[in-house]
DNA sequence: GTCAATTACGTTCTCCGTAAGGATG
DNA sequence: CATCCTTACGGAGAACGTAATTGAC
């Protein structure tokens, strides 16, 4: 009683409705003639009635069979389509990604990746929304964004996450300050300085915390919330600052300096984080192996910063 | 590359996609669940991508399979409902039947049968076409109608035809006529009467004609087309006439008389005329059976008929 | 520890191809 | 008698079920 065919049955049906020859139609699906005959017979057990009428001379359909075969080519081109829709997106040629980063990500990881996806994929829609690292997991969490990079936030658990790269500090001065000229510095070279803070929400200012713990730092006064704030406060003058490697790029500035500061434990790590058993969609996971491919270039490119850091974080072309 | 699906498969998947839970949806598909598990495995590998996000737990779509589900929900209610149509129309509870008939079994005959048609399937549309032999015949060669009821016409050869009935003639006259009082007559009988021919087109007379050929009757000089004009001649005592017992229910009025001529090789062939090599559609066979059928009856209210003879042909009721 | 999906493996069954058969023009 | 569809039959591969395994909560 239930309709079992395959595509592959409606297909020859339809080949052999239009050229009406079982040898040539046969031919046609690659298929011998015989198993052809075969394969019409038992669609036509199927269908309960006679779709051709024929003799060794003529084949033509019958009323049924004129039928069977309108509804026939329409599902065909049906069935095609949507498994070509869903090729596209297999294939990248369609679909969407959203990513949530953190702010420092956002800024300037993120773009350079998306540029490069756009070029790669550009039947891709990409989102970014920026936010910190408790905002990038609900993002995560209502399935708004494909992934997130970001510390480590709250209830971390829920998800599936994984490290993407260590996050070093830099101490970040006026070139006129007194440690301007170091190469390296360590947290005690902080005593006695005044030093800009970030908001306690963020995620930068959790891991200073505990390594600022027994450090005589003045307090500045300064408690900001963007990172451009903390570049303007100290090419002022106004402070000193630590601020992660990836959020070096708001301060190449000539009057500013960035020393690599040379604590083990002072890393902040970025995760990967996505929903918890959840596959990544085609171009996502397309796009998560573009980060990973140009994290070395990253390292590389910390490393220059690093190398760099003598002399003064000077603005890269770009 | 190619698509090769099965609707099993796509119905499966759609199961699974409703209730997302493998075990329940194997047992609604009357499957093993470690089938069910290949079977959607194997279709994530045809349409390359994953279809659903599962662990021990949980079982949910991924967006390629939501965007899956949607074209699969559509194409089998689409393909559903293609099959519904087909069964309909082989169950007849749909269709259509085109009959031609010999003006005799269209004004008889074909009525009771469409009425017992219409009774039993009243979903499929009937048609009827009465007509001369040749124009029944040009009717089936068109395949204006699904077959033809009638005499043996012109190139016979290029239809499937078969032996319906062989209908038998009967003289008619006047109850005032000498002959009124016979209970069989013989063509010798004739002699001396005033014979009221049908048109030299019609089979009637082409059946006739060499039974009469050597019987001196007198010509009346009437060569209609019509029968009902033949028996306002008859009763209107303008002569006799000699038709087919098909006729004869335009002879029943009080006036008429109707006797079985006892001439083995005079009987008018009706056939049954179809397209060659075409199988009949559903319906089509459904109301062939149902004449074959009503033949016996026929056939009793013939012999009915015959035993009437004597007295005169009373109108049956109706 | 239990429930549920996956994997392993032997069996069954479907489907194909070769070859013989039969019908038609 | 040549063409072309159908039937017969044996083999290859797909799909199924039982049972063991893995994994999540």
């Amino acid at each position: 009683m239930a309709i079992n065919l395959s595509i592959r049955v409606l297909r020859a049906f339809v080949v052999l409705a239009d050229c009406r020859h079982f040898t040539r139609a046969a031919a046609r699906c690659h298929l011998s003639q015989s198993a052809f005959s075969q394969l019409i017979r038992r669609l036509e057990e199927e269908a309960g009635t006679a779709l051709f009428n024929r003799n060794t001379r003529n084949v033509a359909l019958t009323a049924e069979g004129e039928l069977l075969a309108d509804s026939a080519r329409r599902l065909l081109a049906d069935i095609e389509s949507s498994f070509a829709e869903l090729k596209d997106r297999t294939a990248c040629r369609k679909g969407r990604v959203a990513v949530a980063a953190l702010p420092s990500l956002a800024a300037d990881t993120m773009p350079r990746v998306f540029a490069a996806c756009r070029r790669r994929f550009p039947g891709v829609a990409l989102e970014l929304f920026d936010g910190l690292s408790d905002r990038c997991l609900e993002l995560v969490r209502q399935g708004r964004v494909d992934f997130a990079l970001t510390a480590p936030g709250s209830r971390l658990a829920e998800f599936d996450s994984r490290l993407l790269l260590s996050d070093s500090f830099h101490l970040v001065c006026h070139r006129d300050h007194p440690l301007a000229s170091k190469r390296r510095a360590g947290m005690q070279d902080l005593a006695g300085c005044e030093l800009i803070h970030f908001a306690r929400t963020s995620s930068v200012r959790q891991h200073l915390e505990p390594a600022l713990a027994d450090v005589p730092v003045l307090h500045s006064g300064f408690e900001v919330e963007h990172l451009a704030t903390v570049a303007g406060l100290v090419a002022n003058g106004l402070g000193v600052s630590v601020v992660p490697a990836l959020t070096l790029f708001q301060f190449r500035r000539p009057e500013l300096v960035a020393i690599p500061v040379d604590v083990p434990a002072l890393v902040r790590p970025i995760l990967f984080v996505q929903r918890k058993g959840i596959a990544l969609s085609p171009p996502a996971a397309a796009m998560v192996k573009m980060i990973e491919a140009m994290l070395p270039v990253r390292r590389a490119a910390r490393q220059r910063a690093r190398s760099e850091a003598g002399r003064a974080a000077t603005p890269r072309g770009r």
